[in-house]
DNA sequence: CGGGCCATTGACATCCATCAAAGCGTGTGG
DNA sequence: CCACACGCTTTGATGGATGTCAATGGCCCG
């Protein structure tokens, strides 16, 4: 949330959210084509998004983690345009749009905060463009784990210990590849000693090497 | 612009343009890096944005037309995040984002129109994220075919003829192909006698035959 | 009218997808 | 609490779509 801001305003933006919700592994958030109402903040848990075309593709579009903002989409049509699932446990802020609207009228500082987040998906959106159109499948494997390793690190964990919440399916599906090549770019970092891989768990043995594959 | 205003926030709204900037075939209206301070609204004329990686490969994110707005992804860090370059000879308004936030927090369809106009963006976004992660040459060019005739006729052109005012590079740079593809599989839409090429010139000759292709 | 950019086309190479099979973990129910 | 089954992951063999390199040709703009 927004710094320097008055404790009045502070307190009547904590007030916007209108309940919680705990969902569970594998549950919906949202649904793809659901009637939108709100925003929702993540409290804790990981998520994955993901759109559909007509016959029967899928892509996940992003994964959301605690103090992310799940429903952007929604706004345009008054309907969800994807599907947000939880990867684990996870619990959420339920924040009603209309009221964000109203208050943000007469908060400046949230009227901006929430003009940046929409911003700062479409800067996000542009970066998986560019990876998806231009970068071989070791580049966006290595893209992909410099940039969730750095968000584990702004909250708080490891820099070089993770933990995938996601299947290597659901990898692929986001990078563009399948999952057998997923796993075996992983087993090609593991052999070049990169990576630790046991399963979903990661350890980064050579950051500077995974640097190098993104800026080469 | 949004529907149903009183005509005095209809012209507070026109207000919010200060001025006008004409622009030549290549010249650039922003360039990424550049500080952010307006939005752009198209009156005449085609763009592209495009992002680049450190290492000088560079993606183009989207080709905008009249009456798309241009600069979005410069709120989020108070620069400009991609170039964004004329393709044939243009003209913008210029419409100060401070202008429109103030505006927007006494006028609510236009603070509604603005939100609606990133969370369209972003819904954009995912859609080309789903072409680009899962979708074979063909269909690609499919889509971008369609969409691109689609959004003409909506503007009073042709549902069948267009003239193309980027180049192959260009297209294949949106659609994450080579430019040799992107020539080799209009080539065979125009064998397939779907299409009509002449250079940039193109005619839908079978337009269920395009449909037929994104969704098989 | 000419030069340079853009487009087309061909031959070949490469990366990744596909198909297939086996191993490992996890979690679930008895 | 243990055992089994299922899902996920790994790994191999093979093929196909697209990239790469190269040469030619056409159009447009200056």
């Amino acid at each position: 949330m927004p710094v320097g801001l008055q404790p009045e305003e502070l307190r009547r933006i904590d007030g916007l959210v209108a309940s919680r919700r705990r969902l569970k592994r594998r549950e919906a958030l949202f649904h793809n084509g659901e009637k939108f109402e709100s925003l929702f903040a993540i409290r804790t848990g990981t998520f994955k998004t993901c759109v559909a075309s007509e016959d029967g593709r899928d892509q996940v579009t992003g994964f959301q983690m605690a103090g992310e903002i799940l429903g952007l989409d929604g706004i345009v049509s008054d309907q969800y345009n994807c599907d947000a699932v939880a990867l684990e446990d996870a619990e959420v802020c339920v924040i009603p749009f209309g009221s964000i609207e109203t208050l943000s009228r007469e908060v400046p500082a949230l009227q901006r905060h929430i003009h940046q987040i929409m911003s700062r998906e479409i800067v996000r959106d542009h970066g998986v463009m560019l990876l998806l159109g231009s970068m071989r499948a070791e580049e966006r494997l290595a893209v992909f784990l410099l940039n969730l390793v750095q968000r584990l690190h702004a909250r708080g964990f490891s820099r070089s210990e993770l933990l995938l919440r996601m299947s290597r399916e659901e990898i692929g599906s986001y990078l563009g590849l399948k999952l057998e090549t997923v796993s075996r770019t992983l087993s090609k970092f593991a052999e070049d000693g990169v990576l630790d891989v046991q399963q979903r768990h990661l350890r980064i043995l050579d950051a500077q090497a995974l640097q190098r594959m993104v800026n080469p």
